[in-house]
DNA sequence: TATTTAAGTGTTAAAATTACACTTTAGTTT
DNA sequence: AAACTAAAGTGTAATTTTAACACTTAAATA
């Protein structure tokens, strides 16, 4: 028996996930193409109920993993959307979270099953209930992280060139970024690990990769160190 | 019947809010001493259950009239907290709020009826739940807020001085400011007007009263303006 | 009228940000 | 093998922003 309150005023709870992929030359959502209702046909973002015995965290992570295969990724909540009428179907609140993923690692065949595609943030289609509230919401957090956290690493591979970075940033942002200030700005932090390796897949002279390096970072930061990048 | 879900999933869901004051001093938050269970006899934020045909924000809303009586103040989600066992009751998702109000503006009755007291955040006791982690990222979303929006002057009177307004800012980042850097970037934004009325309250010279200006703030955003403090 | 107390005000030095263009590398073409 | 191409890599100077600092003013009170 409950010491709270009434069934009555139980309610569906959901969680739905805005998950960014970078791909070298623009920022991308997964999204679904619905082939259930409500919505059926329309685009959407993976969402799913959260469960009684499991945490809303968690309940994200389920969903992300369901869509993607991927977990133990950058993943952080967004906002509770708790509008009466936010879903046509009945009351739903809907926890929305935000994932970073590196995109060549998700699975290609889950992605398939749940008829999900990535698409440019510069191009999103018209998307059901408040799931463009979702996905405006999530842009204005990830360029506000972008520039005061680490996270841009969560989007890139392992190791990465400094034009990828670059690039990367001028993706989020929309700004075309000048890369002596980017490059001086980004090794004075010392973040990064330059390694003895080339990437050659974009140039004849090849560029250095590098590598974000954790433990660096958090020695920096328990000595009162912002990551800070100027867009 | 329910397009959706079965009602095992259905969960409690609840708001709780951050109510912060400041008294020219110091920067306090409106706890509840409970006298019901759970936690009877501790510390904890104001809260209620969200109801099926109310949104979130509507619940916060009245949850935050609840005690105080106010309205249309400063209210925003903060966070959902969605531990399985974070309230050792039962299952419930609670969705925190943080509120800013003017403190002299609070209904006293119903604060005494709902045995509630302001505490410096300086000094919180301990609290139900996770009450302190939301009192913890409440903390930091102001100090992260206050510095590049406008919210400050929620906490303040209608009319305050430069003094006054320094003093928040002083007590929201615990660290002295200096006045002329402060008062210059403050005056140079171009937010407030500047009065012909004084106030005496704390000096025999008086201070000028200033009251900010919402509609030359909107103005200046759609130019392109972003508000910013150094603290 | 002398004293007290907080309000009010400007300048200079340091640091951070922005603007800007040529050289290097190595593969590809002639 | 020499010339060409295309992206990577690199330094300096000007401007803007931030930080540091101390005396004068106003008005009530003694």
């Amino acid at each position: 028996m409950s010491l709270y309150s009434p069934l009555e005023d139980r309610q569906l709870l959901a969680v739905d996930c805005v998950i960014y992929g970078f791909d070298n030359h623009e920022l991308k959502l997964l999204l679904i193409k619905r082939n259930m209702e409500p919505g059926k046909g329309m685009w959407s973002l993976m969402g799913g109920f959260s469960k009684q015995n499991e945490g809303l965290y968690q309940a994200a992570e389920r969903v992300l993993k369901q869509l993607t295969g991927l977990q133990n990724v950058y993943l952080e909540q967004l906002f509770a959307y708790g509008d009466v009428d936010r879903d046509p179907g009945e009351r739903v609140v809907s926890v929305a979270y935000y994932s970073l993923i590196k995109i060549e690692d998700y699975d290609k065949d889950l992605v398939k099953e749940n008829n999900a595609h990535w698409r440019p943030v510069s191009d999103i289609p018209d998307l059901v209930f408040d799931h463009r509230e979702m996905v405006d919401k999530a842009l204005k957090r990830l360029r506000r992280r972008a520039r005061i956290q680490p996270i841009g690493f969560e989007l890139l591979p392992e190791k990465f060139t400094m034009p990828q970075l670059q690039s990367l940033y001028e993706a989020i942002y929309q700004k075309d970024l000048d890369k002596r200030n980017f490059c001086k700005k980004i090794i004075s932090m010392d973040l990064l690990d330059k390694l003895d390796e080339k990437d050659k897949s974009s140039s004849k002279k090849g560029a250095f990769l590098y590598r974000f390096n954790p433990e660096k970072y958090q020695e920096l930061v328990s000595k009162g160190f912002y990551f800070s990048v100027d867009v």
